[in-house]
DNA sequence: GTGACATAAAAGTCATACTTTTCGGTGCCG
DNA sequence: CGGCACCGAAAAGTATGACTTTTATGTCAC
């Protein structure tokens, strides 16, 4: 599950990343890079670039003469996947959650509205096959694959509105998705409800009906956000 | 302006990042880190580590026996507020422009409307303030003042929104601020409308009045992206 | 008490040697 | 002629030790 050793870097950032979005270290406290270097059982070379990406994501703070301080939580880099994915494998997992979901239902909307302008032919069919897939497996337990179809379909929504910032998004959802369908914040089957939607929105956009397309969406995003009050308190 | 001396290892991130994200090393093409030892004049040390970062960015990508190469724009991680910056400064400032505008435009009137219903008294407080910052310098070419009361009046929005997402949104919306004023993509005074809105937000927020905070935020993002198709074409 | 100064602790930088992965070619065999 | 296995070298990855720079903190004189 967790990345495994191709690198000592990417397993000490792993490792280092997840403890410190536990809170296993709470803001303001200092590690020494020496002292990392022997619990880890690796060159000081490789902790100074594990914390040089720790701070690119400003989780911790690297001062002469002090060390390498935790930063305050408000403070992280919370769009990059791999510290969504880390808070998402911790334990404020339902506020984390709720708090991509909201995003979600802000952007998605409009994203679809902009897809039903924007998508290509070869997007549209991307589309529909996706969703197609998602009713294909959307009974019976087939969550990984429906969970492949779900990532898949959002993706397409997401580059095909044109917008380079909502494209970038994609990985955000997967994780969103992927989190909520790997830690049980989910049903034994999805809503069937939700599925159709999908389908509809495959076709709004197919249809260049950009309204549509838009209100669909925002009616998926809301959904997601109703299962989550049920599902994470 | 530019970052300057503050460690090498900044110094050369900063050059190098934005080399990169001018479009300088076509995507695909290999940097060896060696090579950019020599042409920095700094240790293959630092090197790394800039390089590590620049992975982390998602910019490049390096693998043994080949050397760092130059990852596709579309894997950019274009929510780190420094690749905001260095494409803000390079070429193509009028894409990217847009694309965050449309961006602002999604998110802040949702994050608004949240902010009439959780803002705390304080932060209603700082709001009118920061409005009536902006009211008091939006004439007479006080371009740089009435940036920084743009720039946290749209930050106190985000961060009373309640939403984690939303919040760490403040650094984006800065940098698009500070971009357009600073590439004289602007007018000599802002818009006074705009002024006027920002105004009537700060009262609908502190008069819980959800909706039309919404409302009076979606004119703001629309103005601004108005105003974008006129100055950048 | 306040300010200048010395001290030392920790990160930052550098040079070098060595390890590991993997691309690309070479040649053998089918 | 084509495919497969093997080999060598190139480049990143890792380790180590020496040295530099910044800076928090304690000390001493005033």
């Amino acid at each position: 599950m967790t990345t495994q050793a191709q690198g000592l870097h990417t397993h000490v950032l792993d490792t280092l990343g997840l403890a410190l979005t536990a809170g296993e270290y709470p803001p303001g406290s200092v590690l020494r890079t020496d002292e990392l270097a022997q619990r880890f059982e690796v060159s000081r070379t490789v902790i100074r670039e594990v914390v040089r990406v720790l701070e690119s994501m400003h989780l911790v703070e690297s001062r002469r003469r002090v060390g390498v301080t935790v930063r305050p939580t408000a403070q992280w880099n919370v769009y990059d996947p791999r510290v969504i994915r880390w808070r998402l494998a911790g334990s404020d997992r339902p506020r984390q959650l709720r708090s991509l979901t909201v995003l979600r239902s802000a952007v998605e909307p409009v994203a679809a509205g902009l897809a039903a302008t924007h998508a290509t032919p070869e997007q549209c069919r991307e589309l529909t096959e996706e969703a197609l897939g998602m009713v294909a497996t959307s009974r019976g337990g087939q969550l990984e694959a429906y969970l492949v179809h779900d990532i898949a379909f959002h993706r397409v929504v997401l580059n095909a509105s044109g917008n380079e910032m909502f494209a970038r998004l994609g990985d955000v959802v997967a994780e969103v998705l992927a989190g909520r369908t790997h830690h049980q914040v989910m049903f034994e089957d999805p809503d069937p409800a939700a599925v159709t939607l999908h389908v509809q929105v495959a076709e709004a956009v197919r249809e260049r009906d950009a309204a549509r397309a838009e209100e669909l969406t925002r009616e998926i995003a809301t959904g997601a956000l109703r299962e989550l009050d049920v599902l994470a308190p």
